[in-house]
DNA sequence: GTGAAAGCGCTAACAA
DNA sequence: TTGTTAGCGCTTTCAC
């Protein structure tokens, strides 16, 4: 970029307003934000020169100055799952509705590492007034550093950390609904499908869950620890089918669609020859698809994380104990699991 | 990294920093740029002093100090559209994979007014480098007058205003690829089924090229103006089925879910009884439903908009011609499309 | 190679 | 009611 010299058009500073309408730089100030004392009629002759001039206050000057932020930090995994763009958009609209400023940064795809600790420090380095976390990338002990300078929400995630609050998915309930519900339908051999730990947390979580219900109910399970792909494991989830399964339970919705592929290509019906359940419910037309899932509480846990930060915000935080908050879903019973 | 008791809870400054490596501020803060003259050893002091403190460089303060903003400034429309949430994600990695930083801010629920404005202003303030706006919900008129304050890019839509750069869907030729489409399986007696000009200009334009290539085609077509809720028209669209229309094009795929639904509720079979298409193509799942689409070319969107930021935050912007950009999608011939 | 000093644009006491 | 005076934390000449 270059150096100082040219005169971009965006320098209007509070300088130029007050110059222009003959009063101080803290008489406009006053004026421009509506508190402290001032004359009326001098505040609408400074309102009007800032209109006049395009004034917009530099809030990196400002919030310096005042000491304190009044935005917060939203931390984001990549939105182009819908469960994290619904999830983006519902925290968005509760923040507004509290008049909380968010300010996002997403992680770019290296699922940890140095990217995660830039992101953070990039809103860190704002000064943001509170984080909050929207993704599983990043780590208990990277954010704990900074739990005692800005108070941190998770969102979506339960956490285990001290000092770290949560509003989060109850993925063990969630994986319990559904082994039930597969087990009242009569089935004892059942293949579970999941990424693995370190690839998605919740889904190992939900998958356990499962697992360890099935088994409760008196089921064999098969249990395919995946990879991230949606496709992956698909293939030995098959074979556990041909070889007896009679229905295969994945822990994402993705997976669902993938195992659903495989199936149709294979030649075997759903639910026919097999039943498939999922577990997301976000998806717009798994209706029509007949998606047997469970739909998350997104909007919960977005209105807990947005009102736990304001409560931090506003509250003395350090004396404010953890706070957590497990939400759980509703079971959407489809077409595509069946009685045995 | 291990915690100790003497670590100071509140901001750590580069003074801070300084004084621990026995240096001034301004050696403090070439150092740690990596930027100008200091020697090696005295650098390595310096660094491990910032670690040891957890140093957090302030961004407001610096930027504000240096005078330049090394982030580009992101207007996001609700992600809780899919369309919209891989966009983001998009943009975000292109921007990472040019070593732009984004942040992020995005309109809530009204359409227009006042809180469009102020994110803008939220974003102008931050005094970003460049502007992205992905969100229709702004107008030329609002962004204008910033942009010879700032480069601005519009991803997505079309945009006439001189000096607005833009990377955006080509909507009327994906509708007429659509129309195409359904003309070359003999349809002839059409619904179109779209959302009003003011509800959604992607819409209108793909609805406009439909029914204007339909018309070219020799069918008479029967254009429903809908409203923004995906089951808005609907009603109508089926009666013009029952009255004798062979295919209802929608403008896009959550019209087109919300029509094969009420088909089905209806008991008029896909595509037997009538053929049905959408348009964005974005949907996971889409292929199992077998949905006839068109799948729009977000990945060119998103990659050429954040190119043009780049190149616009380089060169020198006031000489840079306005570039438009279009970009032409993938037709997805699916099953709910059938010949007459 | 390093430090001293002068601000960036704004706000917040405290005077006037 | 308004202006004056200090900075906020950092960068950046320009001497040393």
């Amino acid at each position: 970029m270059s150096s100082t010299g040219d005169r971009p058009a965006l320098r209007v500073t509070i300088s130029d307003v007050a110059a222009a309408a003959g009063v101080s730089r803290a008489t406009a100030t006053r004026a421009l934000k509506g508190e402290g004392r001032f004359a009326p009629e001098t505040q609408e002759r400074i309102v009007a020169a800032a209109e006049r001039l395009g004034y917009v206050r530099n809030t990196m000057a400002a919030e310096l100055a005042a000491g304190r932020t009044g935005t917060v930090g939203l931390m984001l995994r990549d939105a182009s799952n819908p469960a994290y763009g619904l999830l983006f958009s519902r925290l968005q609209d509760e923040a507004h509705r509290r008049g909380l400023d968010l300010v996002t940064v997403t992680i770019g795809a290296d699922v940890q590492g140095a990217e995660q600790v830039n992101a953070l420090h990039r809103l860190l380095g704002m000064r943001v007034a509170g984080l909050i976390v929207a993704t599983g990338g990043i780590t208990a002990a990277q954010l704990e550093p900074f739990a005692d300078q800005v108070p941190i929400v998770r969102a979506g995630r339960v956490e285990t950390a001290e000092r770290i609050h949560t509003a989060h998915y109850d993925d063990p309930e969630h994986g319990r609904l559904l082994a039930s519900h597969v087990l009242s339908l009569g089935h004892r051999r059942v293949v579970v499908l999941s990424g693995a730990e370190d690839v998605s947390f919740a889904e190992h979580l939900r998958a356990s869950a499962m697992s360890a219900t099935l088994v409760d109910g008196g089921a064999s399970v098969t249990l395919v620890s995946a990879g991230a792909a949606p496709t992956d494991g698909v293939d030995e989830a098959l074979d556990a089918v041909r070889d007896g399964a009679t229905a295969v339970m994945c822990a994402s919705d993705y997976r669902q669609l993938a195992v659903m592929r495989a199936l149709r290509a294979a030649g075997l019906s759903v639910p026919g020859d097999v039943s498939v359940t999922g577990c997301d419910g976000i998806l717009p037309g798994a209706d029509l698809l007949g998606l047997t899932t469970l739909r998350i509480p997104v909007e919960a846990v977005a209105a807990a994380a947005v009102e736990t930060m304001q409560l931090l915000l506003s509250s003395d935080a350090d004396s404010t104990p953890t706070v957590r908050q497990p939400f759980v879903g509703t079971l959407v019973p489809g077409s595509t699991a069946a009685p045995v």
